[in-house]
DNA sequence: GACTAATAGTTGTATGTATAACTAATTAAA
DNA sequence: TTTAATTAGTTATACATACAACTATTAGTC
């Protein structure tokens, strides 16, 4: 059943990326952050708009973006239009680790480089399919 | 790139067993523990069994044991053998619970049955892959 | 403009997870 | 057979996560 296999995959990949994130001093919903922010850089956005593009949006943000604002790898500012409202930006320090990251994650991440790229090509049609 | 891909749908996955998982009030590890113990069924495990199968063994075991006895999904025994080992074993409550739970998690999940038979193979091939 | 409803984000609580230091039992060695 | 080393599992601590109740600000309605 692909149904099982895709969970257990799923899983264990979930596990690979804590353990790649763990000496970065990242959890992996910090680093969702981040990547989201990147995808919005040099522009801000605020908790909401954040919120809305994580991936588990019950987690609580507040203290995510206090974590990120501790380690410098975020910035934050109360918002000219709306005092509710905060306009968060990825830092350079924070660009930084995310490209850091990024190759080490390729660099170590043997798994899919087990696949060729004709495969990979494939496994991502079927990814994009399921996420649909 | 693949990496990107399996990573976020990994994540994607992840979050939804949870949630899948919620109602009926198992976590992730709980779960997985579960499963591992039903794949011995009717034989016993000892705790470093379990954990030599976990796909993430850097949990503490002992508290998620702790729980599902709590929840009468397992039963536990000390082994006559050795006073230090217990011998660990899934329930008929246990079994019973998972078993709603594999027809639940194939009814709920419309991901996959968004795949084609042959498609789902295909999937299934290329994760066993990268599995190794 | 005052009153209500809606929105943005916070705080508090309960629970789960990761890890290291610990205890108890067993095995091996002197 | 006493001592040291190893092994199985526990406890304690720090941190992360989920969620519900809360505060502050804005928008809408009369």
């Amino acid at each position: 059943k692909a149904n099982i296999n895709i969970l257990f995959t799923a899983n264990f990949i979930y596990n690979q990326i804590s353990s790649y994130l763990k000496p970065y001093d990242l959890t992996h919903e910090q680093f969702n952050v981040l990547r989201i922010l990147r995808g919005k850089y040099p522009k801000c956005m605020c908790q909401k708009d954040v919120l809305s593009r994580m991936v588990a949006p019950k987690s609580n943000l507040t203290l995510i973006v206090k974590k990120l604002v501790a380690k410098k790898l975020i910035a934050v500012l109360q918002s000219p239009k709306d005092k509710r409202e905060y306009e968060i930006s990825i830092t350079k320090s924070g660009l930084e680790k995310l490209n850091i990251l990024d190759t080490e994650l390729i660099k170590q991440d043997h798994n899919i480089s087990k696949l060729s790229q004709n495969e990979a090509v494939q496994l991502n049609e079927l990814l994009d399919k399921i996420r649909g």
